[in-house]
DNA sequence: TAAAATTTTTAGATTAGTCTAAAATTATTA
DNA sequence: TAATAATTTTAGACTAATCTAAAAATTTTA
């Protein structure tokens, strides 16, 4: 077994993979709120039980067996957050903090249950794709709202902010996951964006508009 | 905030104070699979939090904030065991280890919805009693079918021994909590005892008998 | 392409929790 | 009540995870 330290490094590593295959030390320390220090020395330790490559100054990648296990954290931590969400009416802004707590509680058959009691869901409340037991999913094709052009149409479908206050804010314009969307104009200017959204217009930020992200 | 280690330790104490009001440094270390020497260590740091009253060589007992946070972790030990065996359909004798990892989770508002969710049981699988929110519960008055005479009847809703293969036996059995029993037979040589239960006639040791608990 | 800047690793400490072995204290019992 | 037994504490060591400060390697840039 590993530790829940272990599986933070592999979780972090495995969501920075997704940008830049190859994940430096500094990146992961940044995203774990340590030392580069500390982080050289987990790097240390994962590569001896095999579970990433790692030669020095050189950056790292997950190897198939450390894949897997940060598979295995990323479908408890949405799993847990749909129950969260849809069983026990948090919002999807409060949901994040104890879900990473419940990430770590090691029984496979108990989430292979809650995945069944809850209808095995496909999306967490964020609109990211829940991996099913033997760590397959398939993510949506999305693109930000600021790729769009007048009149395009879409579904909003996920986030690339998950901070709460991004969360309550679109909460707020009522810009939440599943509304149907039109671009209703594009400000030249600031890269403002007006959509139109079940009759109502709501006018969002460029920043917004970089984070909300529309499958077609 | 304390360590789940330290949460492991106020249970245990609380657990052994409801048979013999004063605990002692071997007494925790048998019921935490460990050695008394560690015992110790952790008794200093706790009297140094004020959540046990300890002097050397005297044993321990629980302060009134030591007590709540224990109250705290049977709370959630017997709320997310209903959970499993009510929700997901654990059976009783499956539920306990991962209990013992999800007492943990430290979010307040995650139990209380949690209980809520679940329309506030009143007693966990195997008939212990749910603190509420405040820590307040009250107990069954329970005995030993071990203590009946002949003819006497009443509920089982409880058991001494928490071990799987105590309650699978239950189980196959069929003596589970809420099952109406009545003493059919007792026998003097060694003490075991014949149940009617549902009709059926249920031949148990004196062992069983001492560890199977009874509402009147 | 050599100096400067940045990144990464090493060295040496620290904290929490655990252990064994030995010393101190308390309890038993003859 | 003094010897013996049992319990409890102390002393010293170990592992996992972290840190700061310094050294080493790599990358940038002029
Ligand atoms: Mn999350
Ligand atoms: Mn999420
Ligand atoms: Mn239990
Ligand atoms: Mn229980």
């Amino acid at each position: 077994m590993n530790t829940s330290t272990e599986e933070n490094y592999l979780k972090a590593i495995y969501h920075l993979s997704l940008q830049s295959e190859n994940v430096s030390t500094n990146q992961i320390a940044a995203s774990l709120n340590t030392k580069a220090a500390s982080v050289t020395d987990m790097l240390k330790k994962l590569a001896d039980k095999e579970l990433i490559n790692y030669a020095k100054y050189q950056g790292v990648t997950l190897t198939p067996g450390g894949e897997k296990i940060a598979l295995s954290i990323v479908r408890k931590h949405r799993l847990w957050e749909y129950f969260l969400v849809e069983k026990l009416n948090f919002k999807w802004d409060e949901v994040h903090d104890v879900a990473e707590e419940l990430e770590h509680i090691s029984s496979k058959e108990l989430i292979d249950r809650l995945d069944d009691f809850m209808g095995n869901p496909k999306y967490d409340p964020h609109g990211d794709p829940i991996p099913d037991c033997n760590g397959l999913f398939k993510a949506h094709e999305l693109k930000p709202v600021s790729s769009l052009f007048l009149n395009d149409s879409g579904i909003i479908s996920g986030v690339r902010d998950h901070s709460s206050s991004f969360l309550q804010y679109l909460e707020k314009m009522q810009l939440t996951i599943g509304k149907k969307i039109k671009v209703a104009e594009i400000n030249d200017y600031d890269h403002s964006v007006i959509l139109n959204s079940e009759d109502k217009k709501v006018h969002i930020s460029r920043d917004v508009a970089n984070n909300l992200l529309i499958s077609l």
